[in-house]
DNA sequence: ACGTACCTGTAACAATTGTTACAATCTAAT
DNA sequence: ATTAGATTGTAACAATTGTTACAGGTACGT
């Protein structure tokens, strides 16, 4: 593994350099190549190695019983696919992973990564947060899903956005994208927006959002 | 820490037993004892520390920024609180945590945590496989609250309950419990089991419940 | 057996969201 | 500048879900 994938990678950036020697040496992983289209791992294989995709764009979806596409997420390397799986008790991939174009991926033993941990706290802690990140992800999501209606969504995403200000700020996501965060079809988000328009609590300019009355906003959210 | 205390833990159960000694000498914590309705973590507060749940019965409520009660989960001893968030780069509570009775929390700092995972790898991995477990669990429910029809959820829900047999099973839950887990209210929960009942999807008998036509049913996850 | 509390079934109506279709506007490449 | 493609606004109507209310069923303790 060359340094520069070793940094950019978010599980190995910042190691402490004295143990980067030895941290490379003795790595037991092997390199992978796909080509678009192929299929790198498929739902409920299990996993007892950590898959980091180190070159290009992976798809991963979950595919329901009936053979439905349900869930799709688009992961750009360098990302570790899957890293809490390795250690759950059901440890199974939940998702078939598809390249999206040419893609390396390094595949490294449960062992060597309990290892690595072992011998490297920077390392530890890297997977660690990262982890916890993701955990932190879910539940944001989670949180924004729970919510039942559009504009309760809305508002909470865009007071998050706007950090307690009443300052204007662009949001970055177009709506077909925020309707699919949120989970809803895409007109039914633009009639919700048109309506906080109209009831003064928002104003909008394509992306550029500012909110003209915080409590009405906080309101929308039960 | 008595011995009991730690074994009922689910980040410290299975430890070598030679490691188990020097594991208890040196631990640096401290015990904290809550009564009912305590605050013991505010939303907020920043998370340096491991919360361990050993004795009681508390309650995790989000609360958004118009005072309402978002989210609720009631959490009981023994388990760690928020164990991710000690890691994470934003390391801060994601919940008010109160207690709903008499409460036993040991608090042990991070940097021992990290002391503890380099030195015992059982600890590590136990700590490693909660995370990755928790991280499973959001999965699965955020995958159900993104089916968006009430027979979606209940399709998907009754599916992984059944385990692809045709035989009759048993749910631990009843109607409100479930209108709940899915977000939906508990009569729009009975008319969408009437429906099913009525279409010959399924049977139901109080809450034993039989899958009658396993395609339909497929079917109705999109 | 009786009453109470909880759970379930159901109905009428309101509110919200989805679907489909199309026009208007913006963006970027030629 | 022009055109193709993407994005947004909007409308009519369908479908789904929420709300409220109440009746009947069940479990459980007295």
């Amino acid at each position: 593994m060359k340094k520069r994938e070793l940094d950019s990678c978010p599980i190995c950036h910042n190691l402490n350099i004295d143990d980067e020697e030895s941290f490379l040496d003795d790595l037991k992983c092997a390199f992978r190549y796909y080509e678009k289209n192929d299929t790198i791992v498929l739902q409920g294989q299990l996993c007892d190695a950590l898959y980091v995709l180190t070159i290009g764009k992976v798809r991963a979806e979950t595919v329901s019983e009936n053979g439905a596409i349900i869930n799709v997420e688009t992961v750009d390397a360098p990302r570790p696919l899957a890293p809490a799986f390795l250690f759950s008790d059901n440890n199974r991939f939940p998702v078939n992973i598809i390249a999206l174009e040419d893609v390396e991926v390094i595949v490294i033993p449960k062992s060597e990564i309990v290892r690595l941990m072992m011998t490297n706290p920077d390392f530890m802690q890297n997977y660690l947060a990262h982890n916890a990140n993701r955990t932190q992800f879910l539940t944001s999501r989670l949180q924004l899903l729970s919510i039942k209606t559009i504009k309760g969504k809305l508002a909470h995403y865009l007071l998050e956005m706007a950090r307690n200000t009443d300052q204007p700020f662009i949001v970055d996501k177009n709506q077909s994208e925020l309707a699919e965060l949120f989970s809803v079809a895409r007109p039914s988000l633009a009639r919700s927006l048109s309506e906080m328009v109209q009831d003064g609590i928002i104003q909008i300019h394509r992306r550029e959002f500012r909110i003209l009355d915080i409590n009405k906003m906080k309101n929308l959210i039960v």
